[in-house]
DNA sequence: CTTGAAAATAGACACCA
DNA sequence: TGGTGTCTATTTTCAAG
């Protein structure tokens, strides 16, 4: 679990942008040979610090027109019963328990209304429920490391660059 | 942008799981060719329906320790200012547009709390913020296309499956 | 869409700087 | 740790059925 060093943080930036990219063409975007851009790779893998790749799919051009988040209050004694409800329902794509007044936020990718409707009735059932249709969602950032320089300033103790 | 039959939902199941997996691969999967599993694999990014491959990273693994949901609520007028900080701030991952009284939901990985104290002092200049420590985050599910069968009943037409 | 072959690439290894 | 060269395994592309 050493800190990774700024070429580790390339790799990452790199492979989150673009998942599908050989080990060659990794390293010649780093300064690095195959070899050696592979083993960083492998390392950021085992380590646990790559979990895995995925494709990203557009919901639109899947007929999933609705886009909402979801925000359900519910009681420390239906929430496992919200939760196992949400696991079930492919609509919900995204589960966050998080700590203040709600419970769940929820991310639902609807084909119609009605669909969103059935969803948000039947999450009702665990309590209070908040919904909100997402207008425009900005395209995710990669995690950058939290060794990286900010844009903004920072407080705490000075920063070290290694 | 012929709806997608069974295979190819197979097809995106399987790659938003494992976005590195081969044509061949796929095609072993899903009871097809490799040369057939490819073609349909360079059809749906071609159309659109996959946007792009993306290494995922463990927030914890690179420090990133505090998890939080920061609900924003800004005025017509300050909206733009507001989406220009969040694109420029490297914490903020996730920005979505949303209805109802919360402008903007967004999602927010830092180090320690000092520093999302930071980034929330700063997007509480745009309006009035709400902000919730994610206390576990559940793994996300791969999106589904709509014609695909849902476990709850549905309302509308009846299902035909094809 | 399948099979079969060819061309291109990627990944793995051994050895050296 | 990283670079080079090489060798092998895979992948992808293409032609034909």
């Amino acid at each position: 679990m050493e800190p990774l060093d700024r070429i580790d943080r390339d790799i990452l930036a790199l492979l989150q942008a673009e998942g599908r990219l050989s080990g060659a063409e990794v390293g010649r975007r780093v300064g690095l040979s195959q070899p050696a851009a592979s083993a960083r790779i492998q390392r950021l893998e085992r380590s646990g610090v790559i979990t895995g790749y995925r494709a990203v799919v557009d919901p639109v051009a899947l007929g999933l027109n609705i886009h909402a988040v979801v925000r359900l209050r519910t009681t420390h004694a239906r929430l496992a019963h919200a939760l196992d409800f949400a696991s079930r329902v492919p609509e919900i794509v995204s589960v966050l328990r998080v700590t203040g007044e709600d419970c769940l936020v929820l991310e639902v990718h609807c084909p119609q209304a009605g669909r969103l409707e059935q969803v948000v009735d039947a999450l009702a059932r665990y309590g209070p429920v908040t919904t909100s249709l997402v207008l425009r969602a900005y395209p995710r950032k990669p995690l950058a490391d939290a060794t990286a320089a900010s844009s903004e300033g920072r407080s705490g103790p000075d920063r070290k660059e290694r």
